[in-house]
DNA sequence: GGCATTTCTTAACTTAAGTGAACGAGTTCC
DNA sequence: GGAACTCGTTCACTTAAGTTAAGAAATGCC
């Protein structure tokens, strides 16, 4: 499991087996249980987190709802809202799968940041592709209908529309678990033709 | 005009009047009249936009139609995707108003950084400050309805709902234009009740 | 095993957005 | 001044998503 944190950093920035020893002796590694929460509405909390293996989803309760508006898998960083606004989360964070995950926050970053500048060049890089993707699919999911929405999806992350529960997934598309269903039958309706 | 991007700048970081000077002399201003069009679909283009007075969009076509994605307004920042990707842009940038921008590059930007160090710390904060409202704005899109979106819209940015063409307004809200008529033609009946 | 719960699907009905067309009010351009 | 356009609105009709309810299948828990 350690070879795909290292895999993974070395897409950034190149660590020698030293560096790569202190980061073991941190103890970030976490195993999570499927349906743990990790983060609550309300909560002031500083932790951050990269899904090594599994999901973990984001999200909000509205009008005693659940809405989901992101799932983060293998590879995936997720620093929530509330660390940098030292604010309460607006949000949820719960385990989708039994998940290995790092675990960590602000004065660990400082800590190895002054150890490694390196790290923090690779941060920076990450913090800019991750606001590109994001724009992106912003901008995707504002341009596309739910159906276009299921079907990118399917074609993008074709995982997810499998190890997701649906109500989760449709949530995430913006729509009502019953009209995903008939999206999904309409579809291959389509198909058969 | 200057002192607008000064009062900007001063948020992040404090600037001498030599350090002040050399950033005039560098000859950032631009006057750009209604619809001019400052990025096309499928342009390679270096240029970064921060708007000081005035309001620019951002749109794709898709199918024909334009799909507006964002707006940008007084003392708000507009990097392409196509100035990091080094891609052809998927999406075209234009003018909504007569507006003062500034006009910059990563060129331009590495000489600043290397003659004031702290501009690359506002660059950073600046950065995540965007990739958090983004966040933010993303999950509220998510999970509202074209009205809540509308709703939302008067109360956070008013004056977008005056400046700004419905037509343009409407695609920004992920609806047709008149969708947007009805809807507030809706909103109107129940307000008289 | 068996009971309760969760999850997914289906159906009937309601509500809101998409579509195509038409109209009036402004603009722009000769 | 008048023709061509753009823009916003309204209307009638279509399509898709929301709602409510019900039932089947899978899962979890004694």
């Amino acid at each position: 499991m350690e070879n795909a944190l290292f895999g993974f950093i070395s897409n950034y920035i190149s660590l020698t087996e030293d560096e790569k020893n202190i980061l073991l002796s941190l103890d970030i590694f976490r195993y999570i249980k499927k349906g743990t929460i990790l983060l609550k509405e309300g909560q002031k909390s500083q932790d951050s987190y990269f899904v090594l293996k599994g999901c973990i989803r984001k999200y909000y309760i509205k009008d005693g709802e659940e809405k989901t508006t992101a799932f983060f898998t293998e590879l995936d960083a997720l620093t929530p809202h509330c660390v940098a606004s030292k604010n309460p989360s607006d949000y949820f964070i719960s385990c989708v799968e039994d998940s290995i995950i790092t675990v960590s926050n602000p004065d660990l970053e400082k800590e190895v940041n002054s150890k490694f500048p390196k790290f923090e060049i690779m941060c920076r890089m990450l913090s800019e592709e991750l606001l590109a993707k994001h724009q992106i699919n912003f901008d995707e999911f504002k341009t596309s209908s739910p159906e276009q929405r299921y079907l990118s999806l399917l074609q993008n992350r074709p995982d997810l529309v499998q190890r997701v529960p649906q109500h989760q997934l449709a949530s995430y598309l913006g729509i009502k678990p019953q009209s995903l269903s008939r999206l999904r039958a309409r579809i291959t309706e389509k198909d058969k033709e």
